[in-house]
Parts: C-alpha cells; sequence; structure tokens
DNA sequence: TTCATGGTTCGGTGTTAACCGAAGCATTCA
DNA sequence: TGAATGCTTCGGTTAACACCGAACCATGAA
C-alpha cells in the first residue's frame, strides 16, 4: 500500500520554498556555489547546506568541487522537466503570480528552458520546424535529411549533436504556452548557435533577450 | 525571482504521504468517495478530509456531490501527468522500491486496485475479454451482446451491473503494467465471482492469491 | 605559519501541520 | 419519525523540520 510515500518523498523535497527556490535557479542548466544558492534560496548559509545535503542525497542534485567552491548543478534534464510541469501546473491551478511586470512579460516570450528555447519563441521555432519538414511531426519527433542540411547550413555540427548522449530531439511542454517547444540536444545546439550569432543580447538569468536584428532574423528564418 | 514559492505549494501538497496516497489511488481516472480515499491514504476520515479540502482549493481535485457520497477525481490529465512524471523522477534517482521478496512479486502478479482485479491478471483479463468482443475496444469500452452472454454464464447478474450508479465497463490504467484493465462496476463483479468461486483464496489485503485450481481455471477461460 | 574564505556539523528554538477523539450536519433508509 | 451512514468541523497532542548562532574542517593566499 506504501506506494504514494514514494512519489511524496520527491515531492516533500520540492515543496521547501528554499529548495523550490534553489532549484529554479538551477533551471538553466548553469551550476552554482553553494552561497550563490543560499542568497537564491534567501536563508543562512547553514541552512542552505542541510537543503543541498537533502537534494544531493535524493540525486536531485550533482556537485562538483573545484578548488574550495563546490558547484551544483540539476543532475538531468528530467529535474527541470518536472519543475516545469509543476509550474504549468501552479498556474493552471491559479495559486500564483499574476504574470505582470515586463519581466515576466519577457519571461513569457522567450526565456531559457534548461539550455533550450522555451516561451513564444520556443513555441513558434519548434512549429516552424515540424511544419517545413525538419523534423518528423510526432511525439518523439526526429531529423530528417532535409533538416540535417537546413540546421548544417544554419552553422550547426550535425555530427556532435548526433553523437551527444542525450535525445536529439525532445518534444518539451511549454508552461507559459502550453505546447511544445524543442528540447534535446539539437534544442541546445540551436540555442548556443542563435547566441554566437549574436540573436541574443543577454543570457543572464532565465530570460532571453533578442536583439533587433536578431528579431528580425529570428522572423525571417522561422516564421 | 520568486517564482519558486510558486511551485513548492503544489509541490508541498503532493509530499504529504497521505495526499500522495490518495492521488495516486485517483491516478486511473476514477472518481472515489472520500471514505475510499481515506482508507486508500490509511487515516482517519476526519484526516482524510482536512486533505481533501487542501487539495481541493489547490484545484488539483474536483468533487461531485451524489447523495450522500462526494466523489473526488483529479481536476484534469495534467495532474496525473505530474504525478506521472514525479514518479518517473522518483524511480530513477532510486529512492523507490527494491521490489524484493516474494510480496512485490505477488502484488506485480494479482492485486486488488479499488474493488476489481489488477496487475498482471488483470491486464490479460481485458485483454482477452476485448479480443473474444465481449466488451468494445475504445477508450470508453462498452459491454457487447455477446459479452452479456458469456458473463451471464460466468455467473454475474449483468441486470444488477447495468443498474449499478457507477460506470459498468472502465479502462482503468495499471501502474505496474503500463496498460489498462478492467474497471467499473463489471470489473468488481468480475472480482467478486472469481473469490466466490474460490479461484482467489488470500483476498486480505491489495494481493491477491490464486489457487492452483483457480489458476488453471482463470488460464482456460481467459488465456 | 598565519589569516581569510567557503562549507560543514552541532545544539537549541520555534513553527508548522498531521493526526485522532469527539461532536456536529446532512442525507438516506426503515 | 428515528436510526444509520457519509462527511465535516473543532480542540488538543505530538512529531517533524526549517532556521540560526556558534564552533569546526578544508582550501588558498599572505
Amino acid at each position: 500500500m506504501k506506494d504514494g510515500p514514494l512519489i511524496a518523498s520527491v515531492a516533500a523535497l520540492l515543496g521547501d520554498p528554499a529548495r523550490a527556490n534553489m532549484l529554479t535557479a538551477l533551471m538553466d542548466g548553469r551550476a552554482l556555489t553553494a552561497t550563490e544558492l543560499a542568497s537564491a534560496a534567501g536563508v543562512m548559509p547553514q541552512t542552505a547546506s542541510g537543503h543541498l545535503t537533502k537534494l544531493r542525497s535524493a540525486r536531485l542534485l550533482e556537485v562538483e568541487q573545484q578548488g574550495r567552491h563546490r558547484y551544483f548543478r540539476l543532475s538531468g534534464p528530467d529535474v527541470a522537466q518536472v519543475l516545469e510541469a509543476l509550474m504549468g501546473l501552479a498556474q493552471r491551478t491559479g495559486a500564483v503570480r499574476v504574470r505582470t511586470g515586463p519581466r515576466d512579460e519577457a519571461l513569457r516570450v522567450a526565456r531559457r528552458c534548461y539550455d533550450h528555447l522555451a516561451g513564444e519563441k520556443g513555441v513558434i521555432l519548434f512549429d516552424s520546424l515540424r511544419r517545413q519538414g525538419f523534423i518528423t511531426d510526432s511525439e518523439k519527433p526526429c531529423l530528417t535529411d532535409t533538416g540535417r542540411m537546413f540546421l548544417t547550413q544554419f552553422g550547426i555540427d550535425i555530427a556532435a549533436v548526433e553523437h551527444a548522449r542525450r535525445p536529439v530531439c525532445r518534444a518539451c511542454l511549454d508552461w507559459s504556452e502550453r505546447r511544445h517547444h524543442l528540447g534535446g540536444a539539437l534544442g541546445a545546439a540551436v540555442l548556443q548557435t542563435m547566441t554566437s550569432r549574436g540573436w541574443i543580447v543577454s543570457g543572464l538569468g532565465r530570460v532571453l533577450l533578442f536583439s533587433s536584428s536578431g528579431q528580425s532574423a529570428f522572423q525571417a528564418v522561422f516564421a
């Protein structure tokens, strides 16, 4: 009968505000130090340390020691995915923030979901790739031959992407748009290329801000 | 950056073992009464009532009053999806079931899901009924005429089943098999008949143990 | 070595909330 | 109408745990 606690133990970890803040701070895939996470959570370092050991022993976080710093990162994209799903649920149930202020607006337009593009722009990108036949239109999308050509021309090293350990394509549910956007190794590569092309001027935090030239370039290629 | 607590409040709700048990009991989409959920969670009705109001005011559950019963169901498929995602995560992180001992094995073979048969045997039963054309092959299966004849001969009072307030047939998702088994009034009637026929020797708890004669009879009729 | 910094472990305090007994409505059945 | 059932509200108890102050390791710099 005890098959509830199974999810309960994990959920309880996410249920503490301090820990939730830490995890959301890590959602973009960066690795942060313990003190950074403490300030993100708004607690003293000792308290943060306790939380971090808990998250680590539950294998939600990985740690990497570098000098006298300890860098924490999410143990995988699935953790970020669960967090996104919870955000979506929290939003639907209305227990939440009322989408005001320019920051929230910007967040809705384009943001970083783990390491790929999410929000309005993310959905547009995903739809465009499917519509043009660059990826298949299934639950679990695949890259097509024409897609390989197009993306190589776009500046992506397809061989490297397909050689990565993660799945190439992934349909990731967008919590603000309620539709899918592109995740996986390819999603990460696309975001990376956009950034190196100068389309995106601000990559700090989760908000992604497009330059005006990047904006029109994105429009031209994907809309 | 205060979008952490947002998810924290929802996650905290899922973080309590009693509530988690209730929600997993509802994952198949059925609606259960408050007392049923109390027993599923292993708590007294008063305690369950408190949990249910919390889940309801967070819009994770919907309630429907019918006579002096109150039926609770998940407020949408997205809730079930989040629960599934959490289960996946819990499984990956290894914070979970070790599936050792004969009890877990027996649980996987045949168990009681609310009041009907679940597990390996439950899936076999469901498939057999569909394959033989006794129920239709849709999302929401229906009893056919040949099905009525067969089940009457099997010893079930079909008129009573079809006169019950609950739906007759229900495709109920099996958490160990990841496929559907038979729920609803008919599912309950089938289990009841099997028990009264002596096919099942131990009906205590959730584990259902088949007698050797019952085992071969089940095999003959449904495999 | 000595000092400073990043992290941790160790007590003690305070708040939260799950739990149950008992009593209270509401609905159905006899 | 009275009895039984399903569910809820109320009060008090208990256990868990987040939080911080203080002291304690480790690493790197002076």
